[in-house]
DNA sequence: TCATTAAATTGTT
DNA sequence: AACAATTTAATGA
C-alpha cells in the first residue's frame, strides 16, 4: 500500500530536530507555522514500497527527512525509467498538489527512509496565506526546471563518467536538497540504480572523479569537493587508461 | 570501554 | 557475477 494511503495510520509527530531540518518551516509566520506543524506527519518507508504511485490522486506534498528515494515512471511498454533521486531535504509533488491532479511519477525508497507529508489542503492554505511559502515554492519550481533541462543533457551523454558526475551534481543541489550538505549518504549500489549503470562501472567512475579532485569516496557516502567541476567538467577520452 | 563477530560496502578481476 | 578486503554495527563481558 502506498504511503500516501497509509500515512494516516503510520504517522507520528515530528521531533524538534526533524522540524528544524525542514527548509521552508522557517519562512512561515508564527500562526502559519503552527498550522503546518499541526498537519505534518512522518512515516517510514522501505525499499519495494511506494511513497506514491502514478495515477493516484495527490493527497500529500512530500519531503525526505532521512534516507533516499527514486523518482521513476512507467511507459506504455511496462518498462521503468528512473528520472532522479531525492535525497534528504528534498520536497516534491508541488506541481500535482498545485493542480490537485494525480501523481505523475512513482516514488520508491532505495533504502529505509523517513518521509514527511503535508496534506494538499494545508499546502493550498499556505499558498493562500504565506508569502514566504510562495517564495519557497516559486524558487523550488524554478530550480527544478533547471534540473530537468540538465537531466535531458545527462540522458544524451554516452560517457558513463560524465553521467555519474552530472547525476551526482543534481543530488548535491543545495537549493533543492539542503539536507545533503557536504556528504551525500549513498552507496555505490544505490547510485548505480539511479544512473542505470552497473555498480562496477559506477565504482570506476567515482575513482576517476576522486582522482580529478572533485569528490572524495567514503564508506557509505560521497563528499563533494568541487561542485562546479562535477556539473561542467569534460573528461578527455584517455585520462586514466594504462599504457600498453 | 574493549574485544569479538556479523553485516554491509567497497575494490578488483 | 564472484571474490577478497575494508569499514561499520552489534553484541556481550
Amino acid at each position: 500500500m502506498p504511503l500516501d494511503s497509509s500515512l494516516h495510520q503510520r504517522r507520528r509527530a515530528l521531533t524538534a530536530g526533524e522540524l528544524d531540518a525542514i527548509p521552508w518551516i522557517h519562512l512561515l509566520a508564527p500562526q502559519e507555522r503552527e498550522r503546518a506543524v499541526a498537519d505534518l506527519k512522518i512515516a517510514e518507508a522501505s525499499p519495494g514500497e511506494y511513497v506514491c504511485r502514478m495515477g493516484r490522486p495527490a493527497t500529500y506534498w512530500f519531503g525526505v527527512v532521512d534516507g533516499l528515494l527514486k523518482m521513476s515512471s512507467d511507459n506504455e511498454h511496462g518498462q521503468t525509467m528512473t528520472f532522479t533521486g531525492v535525497p534528504p531535504g528534498g520536497w516534491f509533488g508541488e506541481g500535482t498538489a498545485l493542480k490537485r491532479e494525480a501523481y505523475r511519477y512513482n516514488i520508491q525508497p532505495l533504502r529505509n527512509s523517513h518521509v514527511a507529508g503535508l496534506h494538499v489542503d494545508t499546502f493550498h492554505w499556505l499558498l493562500d496565506h504565506s508569502i514566504g511559502f510562495n517564495r519557497f515554492i516559486m524558487n523550488q519550481l524554478n530550480e527544478r526546471l533547471g534540473q530537468f533541462i540538465a537531466a535531458r543533457e545527462i540522458d544524451r551523454m554516452t560517457n558513463p563518467d560524465i553521467r555519474v558526475a552530472r547525476s551526482l551534481a543534481t543530488l548535491f543541489n543545495p537549493v533543492l536538497y539542503p539536507g545533503v550538505g557536504e556528504v551525500l549518504r549513498i552507496t555505490q549500489q544505490e547510485l548505480a540504480y539511479l544512473v542505470g549503470l552497473s555498480r562496477q562501472r559506477v565504482n570506476e567512475a567515482l575513482t576517476t572523479l576522486a582522482e580529478q579532485g572533485s569528490i572524495r569516496v567514503e564508506y557509505g557516502g560521497l563528499r563533494v569537493l568541487d561542485l562546479p567541476a562535477l556539473r561542467s567538467h569534460v573528461f578527455s577520452k584517455e585520462t586514466s587508461r594504462k599504457p600498453a
